[in-house]
DNA sequence: CCGTATAGTTAACCATCCTTAACTAATTAG
DNA sequence: CTAATTAGTTAAGGATGGTTAACTATACGG
């Protein structure tokens, strides 16, 4: 078995174990704080991108604009995030998490953490060093494959949009 | 910083990037293959399990016993699985994928695994090597703290959801 | 200024998903 | 044998999540 099979293995392995436990507490945590997937799976994307407009959040979802804006009333209405008024385009709407979307979200990310301390328990330091490294250099290269995040440099203020042609295949 | 310290650090990273971009995946291919993402949850629980209960779907679902009978209900009509009396307990019912039930999560496992190839790329070898022994480690130590796998023992028939005591310290 | 494109909302409508409640049928305990 | 429990289904009803279509309002390219 070469070299990039084995990885390709193991990282099919991991992803398995990984995802289940991962759908699982997100099911869970959907759940209990009474949200459909769609409207967990917004307020993540609205965490990590930290602000996007109505139309963003249909396409995260893959449903249409009407659809999307529906989402988004509910969850304003949920008061878990914010609809305002994007200044430089009036057409446009800023969503924002509110301090009570944030602390949802805070909540599930703390939720997931106890599942990684028993894991960190099950390992010794050395191998805990070994996996610091090799993760270290997935998240590297992970991050060098993703369609450049939102908060663009306010320097330069490009670059960050080169639609990284390689990966949408 | 310590070790502990750092690894807890890196796994959330890892599982930030990672999970942003299997839950992408995921809506991605729910949507694309027509279904919800309970019903792909389930259908991925079938195929992890191999077989299971009407409740054991409820239960992953976080639905009561009616609704995950709906649910099953839906991917049957769908041809997606298939529902046969328990031989053994003659109330119960076998829950199991169909062919076409097989290749649709087929299908996604094969989706994903393109991202896989892509990250494998951005590797060398020598970084891929260490990746696969750290993996191979997280892996081995994740599956030890899994709830104890359905497939259950025909003979003693119990003790296997002894909830890994040992490692949760 | 005019026409078109873009961002989002609203209305009407339908399928899904989920709930409770009432039920069937099989198993198990006393 | 009877009573209680367990597994699952069915029915009625409600909220959600989605669609298309029609709409408002802003932006932008002549």
């Amino acid at each position: 078995m070469t070299i990039p099979d084995q990885f390709t293995q193991v990282m099919r392995d991991w992803s398995e174990v990984f995802m289940r436990r991962s759908m699982h507490d997100f099911i869970q945590f959907s759940k209990d704080s009474g949200l459909s997937m769609g409207q967990t799976s917004a307020l993540f994307h609205l965490h990590h991108g930290s602000s996007c407009g109505v139309s963003d959040i249909g396409e995260l979802l893959g449903v249409t604009n009407a659809g999307a804006s529906q989402m988004v009333d509910r969850l304003v209405r949920m008061d878990l995030i914010e609809r305002s008024e994007d200044p430089a385009d009036r057409r446009a709407k800023q969503l924002q998490l509110t301090a009570k979307g944030r602390l949802i979200v805070k909540e599930s990310i703390e939720a997931r953490r106890r599942w990684m301390e028993q894991l960190t328990n099950a390992l010794t330091q050395e191998e805990q060093t070994l996996i610091i490294n090799a993760l270290t250099m997935l998240v590297t290269a992970a991050q060098g494959l993703e369609p450049s995040v939102k908060k663009f440099d306010p320097i330069t203020k490009d670059g960050l949009e080169e639609e990284q042609i390689a990966i949408t295949n």
